[in-house]
DNA sequence: GGGCCATCCTACGCGCGGGTAACCAGGTCA
DNA sequence: TGACCTGGTTACCCGCGCGTAGGATGGCCC
């Protein structure tokens, strides 16, 4: 996704692929920038150096492309997250792993994460599906670690699960916007601090 | 907000304060039904069984319809928030207080939370404004309650209220959309539990 | 009753942007 | 060398939906 920032000399001819993941990178920044209904084909085709109709030989329509786009970062979320999960055994270590997975997505090349965390065009049932995909899939993850480990019931757990999942997304998404503040690595152990001990869990110091 | 589901006779003449309160009405059922974007403003006008122009009487254009409800909303839960938090001075109740909050905002009339929690025009400053405004400011005032229990800094105190505020919020969302499964009260009682005493705060008891 | 104001209606203009039709160019292979 | 396939271009169509011009109607005061 971070591909071709070469010259766009506006008359190469490129093979199949590699134009498609061309088009794929362009229409992701100017969804990024703009989101889906400020974003005009336009724009997208002329960011890749290229004319409107090449764009619809790749993808049949907008929203087929924006989808198509959707789905590789909600995998990548996912993927992350699963793997967080399984890097260790140690709940602590989940914990601090999993709020990990969301600092590193969020810090992701090209802002990506605004795709899944701050779409417009929820409106949209194959977009819903795909952004609630993302929670449910990560929620439901943790919440069989919770389940284990506690006689919670599954209806609660998978609520615990979502809130962690909650807290995570949003406060990656602030510390990103207000980036400089606060190093990456500080922020996630702190919020992994108060996903594990809760806000009594930093004690009256001063 | 819940005004004027009155018969509709699509001839009555309304007082000026009348109407407009009807179509802010009308356009919150729209607009939370479909979206910004999908929503047509002759939609809008049909719904409060009026024709268009009475709309743009009483309201400059869309988007300036669309804001006039968003501050209803922000300013709706803001409140609701600095309430809670000073409806005590027992830190450990003020967190249910407040994660009752939010569970109350989503549970509010017409689904108005979907203004503030899943508007599709953040892309549009003003909007992004007053959505950035309910999450700062109800960080904000927690962040306070923190500061004056703990030795974080301030910035650190930020980032946890965020935290929490997103914790809240994400789950609250998914409550309202699960339900069924979750009394309110018990929802609300576990997500303050997990924000005061963290996960590892539900022990291993099966 | 007749002027006047507030309220509401039936149309219509018009720009924007997604999607398409029709045509060009260069490399390869018989 | 000419058929053909792949990859690219310019120029256009057209529907949708915001916003408006211009006209009707009913109460109210003189």
């Amino acid at each position: 996704m971070t591909a071709t920032p070469d010259a766009k000399p506006r008359g190469t001819r490129l093979p199949r692929m590699a134009r498609r993941r061309q088009l794929l990178s362009a229409a992701q920044e100017v969804f990024v920038e703009n989101g889906y209904h400020a974003a005009a084909m336009d724009e997208i085709a002329e960011r890749a150096g290229v004319s409107k109709p090449v764009l619809y030989q790749h993808f049949p329509g907008k929203q087929e492309l924006y989808l198509a786009l959707l789905d590789l970062h909600v995998d990548d979320m996912i993927t992350r997250c699963r793997d967080a999960l399984a890097s260790t055994t140690d709940n602590k270590q989940r914990v601090q792993a999993a709020i990990g997975a969301f600092f590193d997505f969020v810090s992701g090349q090209g802002e990506a994460f605004r795709l899944v965390f701050e779409s417009d065009l929820r409106n949209v049932a194959q977009v819903r599906q795909r952004i609630e995909r993302n929670l449910r899939e990560s929620a439901e993850m943790i919440s069989h670690v919770i389940q284990e480990d506690t006689g919670c019931s599954s209806d609660e757990a998978r609520l615990l699960g979502v809130g962690l999942v909650g807290m995570a997304e949003v406060s990656a998404r602030y510390w990103i916007s207000s980036t400089g503040s606060i190093p990456k690595d500080a922020a996630t152990q702190l919020m992994a601090r108060l996903a594990w001990r809760g806000i009594s869990g930093f004690p009256r110091t001063s």
